[in-house]
DNA sequence: TTAATATATGATCATATATTCAGATAATAG
DNA sequence: CTATTATCTGAATATATGATCATATATTAA
């Protein structure tokens, strides 16, 4: 009798299995939940939803977001490393751009799902 | 000279004018962040993921990710409460399904985005 | 060069999250 | 009824995260 940490009590091996198959493995999981990690904080979020439609520098996105502008610097590099957004210089400024090209149909994917207002732009007809 | 806090260095009034209009409010900011959070987590990604196929009880998800079934139980009482997923009883046993109906193709765009594996079944050709 | 501006960075701290453990329910078997 | 199984729940703890502050860097102006 072994103290193994198996007392398995799997109750549907069928479904166990088939979703062994078919489930995310843990490092695509990772890699994922990674960015959703990213798309989780508000700040974030509404950073990258301005970006949809035009580029902007640091001093902009913090005055929009009404945040200070270290803190709007630290969402940045997080959202860099991810490879979500990258910069380019002109002069003192740093203009922020959005790199993937699918996440405004992604973001309009994910307001339809919980019931947040959709892609601005399309709603308030008057 | 007021010590007012509003030092208002906007670079670019235009285009913060322009995201005010276009970007997404507080609010929706608040609650899609919240269902991006839910799948921020790698364990309740991978649950959400295997639902896509099945349903399944606590057991068998716990079986699958390897943990224990209390923090399956934690888990899913999350996605729960954010409607993600509900359950139906059979006996003693909790069946979970998945709630939203697009959930599937926006983790597919997802997956492309960040470069993960793409929903399974579909590689791996022999 | 020095000064000023825009941004980046590191340390710190308060809060949020996830897991574990112990115990509580709910359903069924005997 | 009691025992057993599947699941839920709350408290406690450890870790992760986000904001703030002080400081560092980079670019331009003077």
């Amino acid at each position: 009798m072994n103290n193994d940490r198996c007392a398995c009590r799997i109750v549907h091996e069928d479904k166990v299995a088939l979703a062994r198959r078919l489930a995310l493995d843990p490092a695509s999981a990772q890699t994922m939940g990674n960015f959703f990690k990213a798309c989780a904080d508000p700040g974030r979020l509404r950073i990258l939803h301005a970006l949809l439609h035009q580029e902007m520098c640091v001093c902009d996105l913090a005055a929009l977001l009404g945040v200070s502008e270290s803190a709007v610097s630290h969402q940045l590099r997080l959202l860099r490393t991810l490879g979500l957004v990258a910069n380019r210089r002109d002069g003192v400024v740093l203009y922020y751009r959005l790199v993937p090209d699918n996440l405004g149909q992604l973001f309009t994917l994910a307001a339809e799902l919980c019931g947040a207002a959709a892609e601005a732009g399309e709603e308030a007809l008057p």
